[in-house]
DNA sequence: AGCACTGGTTCGATTATTGGACCAGCGGGC
DNA sequence: GCCCGCTGGTCCAATAATCGAACCAGTGCT
């Protein structure tokens, strides 16, 4: 069972007329749109939704006034004999992202393969550093993939991805002035939720355990989380942030660093499923209770922390409508579509769970 | 310049599924509707459209609380040219299983890719149930693949491929007398070793929290575990087994038949590493330290076990071993080769973490 | 009885497509 | 010059297809 890869008219109308114009049926010029909207028995926007893709091939070069000229003389489709595969950056063994991630990348991988397209997975540190250009440089000219997707990418990569002008997506959230397509959970809104569901518990010290190398989906996490304090109608209302750098070592440290002052918070938000096993690990060996004398969130979801005790209370989120996404845009990138509007995020759905509750009396 | 006929997703999907009918893809019944929806990435409503046509054709029937049947007998030999494809039996969705074994089998399914074969993913309870005979055996008609991988298998489910003939391969352990080629975990001796640290320790309570309908890897942990103790030096160590069904509240039930005992153990071997995880936060909500009032050991590894505090004692698995040998038997499967040993059982490496020590004084 | 599966049905939300309208550039005929 | 009719470029509101989710009723297994 294959499925038929491009399932819009206008694409079927791009096969069919790419179909034509390598068979030599029209020379120097394309029949006016219009016109083609007659005979394809389609309406002229979707003629030209088709015809976008061939002039993204180079097939066809629309002159104003004039018509849609025959730029490539017969090149026998040379987007096809082009290997068809989509390179995946991430950072680290595929093992030790988040079973989130790896899952949709997986699910990416089996959607890919039914549109005729190969996902590669491409794992190094080295193109996360800080000035990525030589490693990057070296991969795309080592892997001729069709489009590139960016995982948990740091700035530098976005903009050398920008600079370099290579096909991509990028799967989280851009930074500042990075123009790049992008899908990613609305990290700003989840914090900016969770904080004011611990204010409304009553809670007034509220602290964020952070990624310490913020990505973009982190600067907006703080982002939302400070704004959803600072605009709470509780003027003695605190937030606090603290640095960790995804181990166990760091965590440690910035809980302590957290939890030793003279008014330790109350409430903590997570950043990372893993960081949250090791911060609930790390209460109980201090003896903190939770939720009784401090209560947490995790921003992230992950299928493990349905077996902690108590269930963490998170923000879920359906890794499959993730990848479907995903596809669709990437599916845009490689067509080269050119109206490629960036969606809106995605917005998790809200599940409490049995780690937060009102703060200890006399604590506040 | 020719017209497509019929350019709806629902047409296009009926002339799709009026070939695969009349090459006699299937026998008997369709997929279900929904499963259909999923292989066919596109939405049950439009499936039902395309469905409607070809009943209207006459091809098939639907039949309320059953299913979609095949009316016309097609071809009765439609094993001529066979695709190569590979199913893969799983009980839950993907995102549910443990992370190592949603790793290797995609490994399996990124080397098969290499080999020319797609592998599929089937996830159901039913074919897990008692008696899953109907349930797998219009599961094998619906799905022509060339061969079946069981995980998690039941002993219903091995003896039913047994007896079928169907080409399969056992990823876990066989039941007796099944002689299915397979590849496991050495269940056996991993436990006989854990329960032979913990005795070394000085720990003379042990038990092990073992999974309820247990697998055959599972009934080899068993014998594994009560060897090592029955076996021993320490005529006064004595083994515990309670059993969890993998969620958290069972295995509240089974820490708590094990811990309200007069003679309580003084440690645990955990079976699952999702039931580790509920078991460490359990035992923190009693007010129990681990290691220093219990000592635990995670037969299976995770990814996620990295995390938490203290790091669980454990044995290390690379998926990627596992991927590689599960194709190489794979393989012969595919091809048949009829001297069919299945080999030396994978023997995971020992990783003392922090979750074991001796036993606390007076306590023994 | 309860559960998990099947097809049957309906709903609202989203998306693709339609069929217009209008603009600006080009060429030919007046 | 001017107008007219052609070209592609852009936008918009109405429509249709599709999706995703919910619910029902029938079936079989436990």
């Amino acid at each position: 069972m294959t499925l038929i890869p491009h399932r819009t008219v206008a694409s079927q109308l791009a096969v069919q007329l790419r179909g034509e114009l390598t068979k030599g049926t029209w020379r120097g010029w394309l029949p006016s749109e219009r016109v083609l909207s007659r005979t394809l028995q389609a309406s002229r926007n979707t003629v030209r939704a088709a015809l976008e893709q061939l002039k993204a091939d180079g097939l066809i070069e629309p002159v104003r006034g004039l018509g849609n000229r025959v730029v490539g003389a017969m090149h026998p489709a040379p987007t096809h004999d082009q290997a068809k595969t989509v390179g995946v950056l991430i950072p680290e063994p595929i093992g030790r992202l988040r079973p989130l991630i790896a899952l949709w990348i997986d699910e990416l991988k089996d959607l890919l393969i039914e549109e005729g397209y190969r996902l590669r997975i491409h794992e190094g540190r080295h193109y996360y550093q800080a000035n990525p250009a030589r490693a990057l440089e070296r991969l795309i000219g080592q892997h001729p993939h069709s489009a590139w997707v960016l995982t948990l990418s740091s700035e530098a990569m976005q903009r050398w991805f920008v600079r370099r002008g290579a096909p991509c997506l990028v799967a989280g959230s851009t930074y500042p002035e990075v123009t790049l397509p992008h899908y990613d959970l609305d990290y700003r809104a989840i914090c900016r939720h969770a904080a004011g569901v611990l204010l409304r518990l009553g809670h007034r010290r509220l602290a964020l355990l952070n990624r310490e190398s913020r990505r973009a989906g982190d600067v907006d996490s703080e982002r939302g989380f400070l704004e959803a304090v600072r605009h709470s109608t509780h003027p003695d209302a605190t937030a606090d942030i603290a640095y960790h750098r995804d181990d166990v070592e760091s965590v440690a440290r910035a809980l302590r660093s957290l939890l030793d002052r003279k008014n330790p918070p109350t409430a903590l938000v997570v950043s990372n499923s893993y960081a949250y096993l090791s911060t609930a690990c790390l209460l109980a060996q201090r003896g903190r209770r939770v939720p009784q004398d401090i209560s947490l969130i995790s921003r992230d979801d992950d299928p493990f922390l349905g077996s902690l005790v108590p269930a963490p209370t998170r923000y879920r989120v359906d890794p499959h409508t993730f990848a479907k996404k995903m596809l669709g845009l990437l599916l845009q990138v490689l067509k080269r579509t050119p109206a490629l509007r960036s969606p809106a995020l995605l917005l998790p759905k809200f599940t409490a769970g049995g780690s937060t509750c009102a703060p200890a009396r006399g604590e506040d």
